[in-house]
DNA sequence: GTTGCAATTAAACGTTTGTTCAATTCTTTT
DNA sequence: AAAAGAATTGAACAAACGTTTAATTGCAAC
C-alpha cells in the first residue's frame, strides 16, 4: 500500500491534466472534486498533490497552457497576403484550432470567475492579446473599429460553433469554416 | 429567537429569489451555498426551504421564469411589415431584453449543466422555441436555412453582447442596437 | 384575549470538501 | 547488495455542505 508498480511521474501527470480537463469541462470547476479526479487518474486524492499546489493550480494550468498554445499557435500560421485574405485566414485558423479542443475552449470561458484575482489577470491578459489580433485584421480589412464592438461580435460568433459543433456532425469541418468565412467577410464589408 | 418583526412570505419570498439571482450569477452555481443566500437575505439557513423544495428548485425556477419571460415578451412585442424590418425588430428585442436581465442570461447558459435532466429537458425544450422565432425570420429574410448554422451564428452574436455590455459603458444602448441591426442584416442579405 | 397558523431560529444530521503527513513500497543510483 | 530518492497510500483534519426538525415567536382571526 505505498507506491505501485511502474510508476512515475512523466506518466502520471499527463493523466492527471487530462483527467482535470474531462471532468472540469463536463461538470465545472466548482462542482469538480480533488477525489473524483483523483478516481479517474486511477490513484488516491493525496497523490495529486505532487502535480499541482492545489485545485486551483490545476485549473490555472490548463487555461494558461490553452491561451499559450492559442497564441503561439496563430504565430505559427501567421498570415501574409492581402487584407481580406488574411481575415479568412484567421477565421479558418480560430474555427479549427477551436474544434480540436473544446474541452479547453469549454473551461476558459466558463471557468474564468473561479480563478483567483491574480490568476484572473494573468489569463484575461493573454485573452485580450488575441483579441488585438482580430482588431488589427478587421481595421486593415477597413471594418469599423472606432471601438471594439465589431471584433467581440465576430468573435462572439466564431466562438458560438464550439456550443454546437460535435465532432462527427452531419456537417464537415471545411463546409462549417467556410460558411463562417462568408458570413464575417459580408459582416465586415458594405458600408457602415 | 424565532419569527421575526414584521415578517411575511410576501416580503421574503422575492428577497430569496432576488438574491438567488445575484450570488448565481456572480459565483456560479455550485459555487454557491445555502447559507450564503440566507445571509444575502437576513435569514438563517433553515427559512430558504420553505420558499423552495431545494437548492435545485431555486436555480430550475430562475431559470424558467427567466425563458418565460422571454418568449412571453416576443409574443407581445411581434412584428409585422417586411421580413427584413421584422429581423430588425427582433435584433433590438433581444437585445435591449438581454442588457436588461444581465444576470438572469447569465444564468440561464452558464448553469445548464447543473440542471436535472428532467429539468434541462423543460429548459432547452423554451431555448429551442426562441431558437426558432429566429430562424423563421431568417428563412422570409431569404437567408441560407438550409441548416441551422446561420441561426446559431446570429445568436451567438447576439448574445455575445451581454459578455462586455455595462449599464453606463461608452457605448448608448440605442447604438450597440443599430450596430447589430446594421451587422445582422449584411451578414443575412447578400449570396450565399 | 385567547387560539391557531405562519415564519423563523438554532441545533443537529451525516456527507463531503481540500489538504497534510507519516508510513510504505517501488525505482534508481551507487 | 545497500542506500537514496520518488511515488503513493490511507488515515486524519477542521471546515463546509444541503437538509430536517423541534422549539419559539409574531401575527391575524375570532
Amino acid at each position: 500500500m505505498a507506491r505501485k508498480l511502474g510508476s512515475s511521474s512523466e506518466k502520471t501527470r499527463p493523466l492527471v491534466r487530462v483527467a482535470a480537463l474531462r471532468l472540469f469541462a463536463r461538470d465545472g470547476y466548482a462542482a469538480v472534486s480533488m477525489r473524483q479526479i483523483a478516481a479517474e487518474v486511477g490513484v488516491q486524492a493525496g497523490a495529486l498533490y505532487r502535480y499541482t499546489p492545489d485545485k486551483q493550480g490545476l485549473l490555472f494550468e490548463l487555461m494558461h497552457f490553452h491561451m499559450e498554445e492559442l497564441l503561439a499557435a496563430w504565430r505559427e500560421v501567421g498570415s501574409d497576403g492581402l487584407p481580406l485574405d488574411r481575415l479568412d485566414a484567421f477565421v479558418r485558423f480560430h474555427i479549427y484550432h477551436h474544434m480540436d479542443r473544446a474541452e479547453a475552449v469549454f473551461i476558459s470561458y466558463m471557468e474564468l470567475r473561479n480563478l483567483t484575482p491574480e490568476n484572473f489577470v494573468i489569463i484575461e491578459g493573454m485573452r485580450a492579446e488575441y483579441e488585438r489580433v482580430l482588431e488589427e485584421l478587421l481595421m486593415e480589412c477597413g471594418a469599423d473599429t472606432s471601438d471594439k464592438l465589431t471584433t467581440l461580435a465576430v468573435l462572439a460568433m466564431l466562438t458560438g460553433v464550439n456550443t454546437w459543433y460535435r465532432e462527427g456532425g452531419r456537417l464537415k469541418r471545411a463546409a462549417i469554416a467556410e460558411r463562417y468565412v462568408g458570413m464575417v467577410r459580408r459582416l465586415v464589408k458594405g458600408p457602415h
